[in-house]
DNA sequence: CGTGTTATTGACCAACATCAAACTTAGTGG
DNA sequence: CCACTAAGTTTGATGTTGGTCAATAACACG
């Protein structure tokens, strides 16, 4: 009989992560924790991977703050994603050939690396492992389909309520809260560069969002005593995140 | 000896989607060709999928244009894609339970449903197939990161010309267009619900787009005979379609 | 302490939204 | 064939959200 093999931290990581959005059995787990990781630890705005590039393995976050944006005519910067402990920010390069954005670390962050062989072995061998990727890709882009509506047609004071909302689900689905609060070393610019606005206009927002208290900010710590009152002003619903239902809130 | 099979015109729309991507094999080929369709004619601005639904089988589209979407609270509508023959557009709910988009037809059009039993099995006999829809999938996962950025961070008229870019290359690749031009039915409503722009000011940038000569625009046919402005003014860069090179400018 | 980054403020401005009306076009039924 | 209608396009006037610029304040860190 088996006995449970050894997971370490860094394997971990993805599997909580994967148990956010679905069961994982103990055949899985295995797969997962035999996974090869060459782990590396970036530096704030490092580049981890470029747009243009062809990479070999793919990106798995273990601590810190990773984000993927694009540039655009102007030098305007969009953040496409911020991701956490986990989290695959570019699981695609597996299946696609050249990057068509960047990731980048927005905090002092460590990351490991999957060589694209080994994943496709692991699917290979567990099929039911491909399910479970799939269904992460897939819900990343349900979040990517969201925030197109976010930028798209929504007010700015909706879209960074928002933001904070789907932060704050999926940092707690992660265990990175600490009761209705999470640590967030976002700047404003970078707020700014993830819901479309100006520097400036996000610090009048976040300052109507104290004041309506609905977020309240402490350095990068972020409380949100009155969830329901921040839901709402976002114009939240959690559906699209595809949680599990003991994930979500 | 096996001989060629005989191949319906609504199974080779599917076949000549995936043919943009990557190639298709023969056997692939086989396997698609057997997949049960049940088509269905739906007409303009009839939802096909709700959000919220669970659908049993997913959409094919043969003839029309499709479109997904969003409302927002006030009832503004974000549209998140536009689909054309061969596109699936809600691939996903193979692996996401709930729908969280609408799905509906733009103008009359005709699509097929295939139950997620049998594309289960399809992938299941041959992974092939599997590695080509999650191809399918992470190529779609990046058109929607550049709508983001598109509507995040691009000015009016870019946003416009570059929705033109991408549409004329998607047609272009699926056999759709008709040299410098298309045949799009889109109202400037719909266009401005695409980029998050208002009807009015959608108008204004038409009649300036005209004007600099980068669209000739009789009734639902778009010509772009200065391809080179139109991508230059929309900031537009082909790479995150991840096109086949033979479907490539 | 000095230095660099981030947050905040105020003044001003531009892009785009909104509102309302006129115009065009494509059916549609008598 | 011709009103009649509905949908879409276009125009003008006006309003608002959020951008830009520039300066100051607050922090963090060596």
């Amino acid at each position: 009989m088996d006995h449970q093999p050894f997971i370490s931290p860094e394997h971990a990581r993805l599997i909580r992560r994967l148990e956010t959005i679905a069961e994982v059995g103990e055949p899985i787990r295995r797969q997962i924790a035999a996974l090869p990781l060459r782990i590396k630890t970036v530096a704030e705005n490092e580049d981890i991977v470029r747009e243009g590039d062809h990479p070999r393995e793919s990106c798995l976050v273990l601590d810190g703050v990773i984000c993927r944006y694009k540039l655009v005519a102007g030098g305007k910067r969009q953040i496409l994603s911020l991701n956490f402990a986990g989290d695959l920010p570019d699981f695609q390069s597996l299946h696609l050939d050249a990057m068509d954005h960047h990731v980048s670390a927005l905090v002092p962050s460590r990351v490991a690396f999957i060589p694209h062989e080994a994943l496709l072995a692991a699917i290979h061998a567990m099929p039911e492992l491909g399910d479970l990727f799939d269904r992460h890709s897939l819900i990343e882009a349900s979040q990517f389909r969201e925030w197109i509506a976010n930028v798209g047609r929504r007010s700015a004071l909706q879209r960074v309520a928002h933001i904070f909302c789907e932060v704050y689900l999926r940092m707690r689905a992660l265990g990175l809260s600490s009761g209705d609060a999470i640590s967030l070393p976002l700047t404003q610019t970078e707020i700014g560069d993830a819901t479309g606005l100006s520097t400036v206009h996000v610090n009048r927002v976040m300052q109507e969002l104290r004041r309506r208290g609905l977020i309240a900010s402490n350095g990068n710590l972020h409380t949100f005593s009155n969830w329901e009152g921040l839901r709402e002003a976002g114009d939240f619903d959690p559906l699209y995140l595809h949680l599990r239902p003991e994930a979500r809130p």
